[in-house]
DNA sequence: ATTTTTTTTGACCGATTGGAAAAATTCTAG
DNA sequence: CTAGAATTTTTCCAATCGGTCAAAAAAAAT
């Protein structure tokens, strides 16, 4: 046993291309038909390679999920961590959801792949939302009832709040083909993400507004 | 050809019961892992019979999922169409949000069969969804419109009024795991929709009453 | 230029998929 | 009780599934 051979040889330049055209193109796929109903040889057709090659950057189908899986929590929960507590707390609630509306608009697929891992029961992220979640949500919500308590908000349920955002901004990207086809051609087209955050906007500054 | 081999035969006892039986088991299977991500031995096996078997009442996979996704449909919108022109506006909004968070908590399967078929790109659903479904919201919507008019809602855009309903009140179903996970033993136990009706009936009151 | 390493391919494997066919069984109407 | 219909089981099929393996081809290092 050579001491060389416990470290990991370094990534080739093809290795690092070759392994992000996959994760792009598992992206597709599994946002769509979710980790049980996607297909290997669907994601290599959709990568421009074989399956087999597709296989020598990737052991298995659970070693693609797994990656994009844990790259998108924490790339989603990252306007929430924003919040801050000095800020004003109207300004930074309505800035949340103005952000996580344009990841809806930015990442859809992201989100998409994270609605049909929820759907599914989470297997592979039951741990992280009941330890890495969980807290950060709690040491939000703890900033939003302090805000309630100075007289700066409404008051309400803070987790419901925070339900409340995750969903009707999700919504334009997990539901975008009911959207479209609600609004129609003329409405729905570039400006449906617009006339949303306006109407959001709207929505939670008066219901939150403290009377 | 005889005339009596045109008219089918009509259904055995056995014959309602056991379609009913499958359904009942394809809509736990359906809902968890979409049309794609379920296998008909598994659908066979919670309904408590072979393959061969179940393949006797439903020709096809196909033949199994579409009867769900129709009779959900208007199940769905039954709340929507029952929204009058004639009740008081706030009323109507807020008893129309209290009825489809009742389905969610009622009939979380269906919702989350619903949500599949969205995200996968609702092949079997497109044209209903530009015209049945388009068509009630067009009408909805101008119903939403003419309170605002006579001043009894503040004005906003009636049709991401009625996304971000659908969207919070849906959520509770589909994203339930995450839920339950930030709200932990204690808060989520069966009060989560208690409490969630009574953050949506505050926001939307106070978000959509005329200044 | 040649050796070594990395990448790609093609052929293949056992398991599972959606589904067909037919025999065996059970039910039901007369 | 019995003929005919309805139901269930057994057996089977071709296609697809996730994944392996060895050999060929292409790059990189010497």
């Amino acid at each position: 046993m050579s001491a060389k051979a416990q470290r990991p040889r370094p990534k080739t330049r093809i290795q690092r291309e070759k392994q992000e055209v996959i994760l792009e193109a598992a992206l597709d796929v599994f946002s769509q038909f979710g980790f049980r109903g996607s297909t290997i040889d669907q994601i290599a057709e959709a990568a421009g390679m074989s399956k087999p090659n597709l296989l020598y950057y990737f052991k298995s189908k659970e070693d693609i999920h797994a990656p994009l899986l844990a790259r998108i929590l924490d790339t989603w929960l990252e306007p929430l961590r924003e919040m801050s507590p000095e800020g004003d707390a109207l300004s930074e609630i309505r800035s949340y959801i103005r952000r996580k509306l344009e990841m809806s608009r930015d990442f859809p697929r992201e989100s998409r792949l994270f609605a049909n891992e929820m759907l599914r029961g989470a297997p592979g992220f039951y741990e992280i939302l009941h330890t890495d979640l969980k807290t950060l949500v709690d040491e939000k919500a703890l900033i939003i009832t302090g805000w309630m308590a100075e007289g700066r908000l409404a008051r309400c349920d803070p987790y419901h709040l925070i339900f409340s955002i995750w969903a009707t901004t999700q919504h334009y990207a997990d539901f975008d083909i009911q959207v479209q086809a609600v609004l129609g051609s003329e409405r729905g087209g570039d400006n449906r993400f617009e006339d949303a955050a306006l109407f959001l906007d709207q929505l939670y500054l008066h219901g939150l507004t403290p009377k």
